[in-house]
DNA sequence: GTCCGAGATTAGACAGAATCTAAGTTAGGA
DNA sequence: TCCTAACTTAGATTCTGTCTAATCTCGGAC
């Protein structure tokens, strides 16, 4: 992982190897939580301001393009980042809007008779419910609001 | 469909049915393609003004909220609507955010064990890569840029 | 039919997310 | 070393969507 390899995938993707780009990067490599972009402007700032918002917004756009990162968007809330590691699917809760990884597996892709003259990319499968925290406790009634 | 069947399923969903309404259900159900708010507002507005904006918001988080609507995120863009009618995917194109509706069909859930404690409710398909006017024209290099 | 109150609508203010602008900084190749 | 394109930056701006507070309207109780 670590800087060399950081440096190494940001510049075979023609993208200059610069601060604020290895803390976008090493931020997100150690955070699976999927955070917004204002988390990850916050937590990049948090020791030393060391990036502005507008930075960490245009490296979020081109991470993404390089295909380094991938962006979620959620119904109703911002949207979330993680880095694209291993292959996975994802859960969105529908009452705090949490997206957690689900493990990956092969799903199967639309007849190409439905698909037409589309050219297909991917196919990922998006998982909806509420997430442990949201979801009812077993035995009491209804448990206390997660907020996140 | 028309105005007594939407009537029906405002009522039954505990929503009173009002002109406003009415108006924001018969555009979903006889436009496929997935309008954004501002394009709902306009439309409904067109001929007389009839809707604030705040009451196409309104109405839009009522009807997705009593089932009857579905709110589709894209990435980078505004959120897309649809009218819940016949079960189906989605397919969203990478260069200009087209959503798109592919035939329903079943795909496999996650292992339970994956799931953990997670309630599931739906397990939807998202299939991303080029609209059939962003991909490239067959014979030609690169055809016009489809900016909708 | 009249009255009442919850539900609905409205204009405009407001808030948050993301982008743009224009100026300054950096870094890598000639 | 110099030059230039890539990058960063603060702040303004745009764009979506929500909120507020006043008004309206529908539907049931009487
Ligand atoms: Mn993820
Ligand atoms: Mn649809
Ligand atoms: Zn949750
Ligand atoms: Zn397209």
């Amino acid at each position: 992982m670590d800087t060399e390899s950081i440096r190494q995938s940001l510049e075979s993707n023609g993208l200059r190897f610069t601060p604020q780009r290895h803390c976008v990067m090493a931020f997100l490599m150690e955070h699976a939580g999927h955070p917004t972009a204002a988390e990850i402007f916050q937590a990049v700032n948090r020791l030393d301001p060391r990036s502005s918002r507008a930075t960490t917004y245009n490296n979020l756009r081109d991470l993404v393009q390089a295909g380094l990162v991938r962006e979620v968007a959620v119904e109703g809330r911002s949207a979330r980042f993680d880095a694209k590691g291993m292959r996975h699917h994802h859960f969105i809760c529908d009452r705090c809007g949490k997206v957690e990884d689900v493990d990956w597996y092969d799903v199967p892709k639309p007849a190409s008779s439905s698909l037409g003259k589309r050219i297909l990319r991917e196919c990922e499968l998006i998982v909806r419910g509420l997430c442990t925290g949201c979801a009812p406790a077993k035995g009491r009634r209804r448990m206390g609001v997660e907020t996140e």
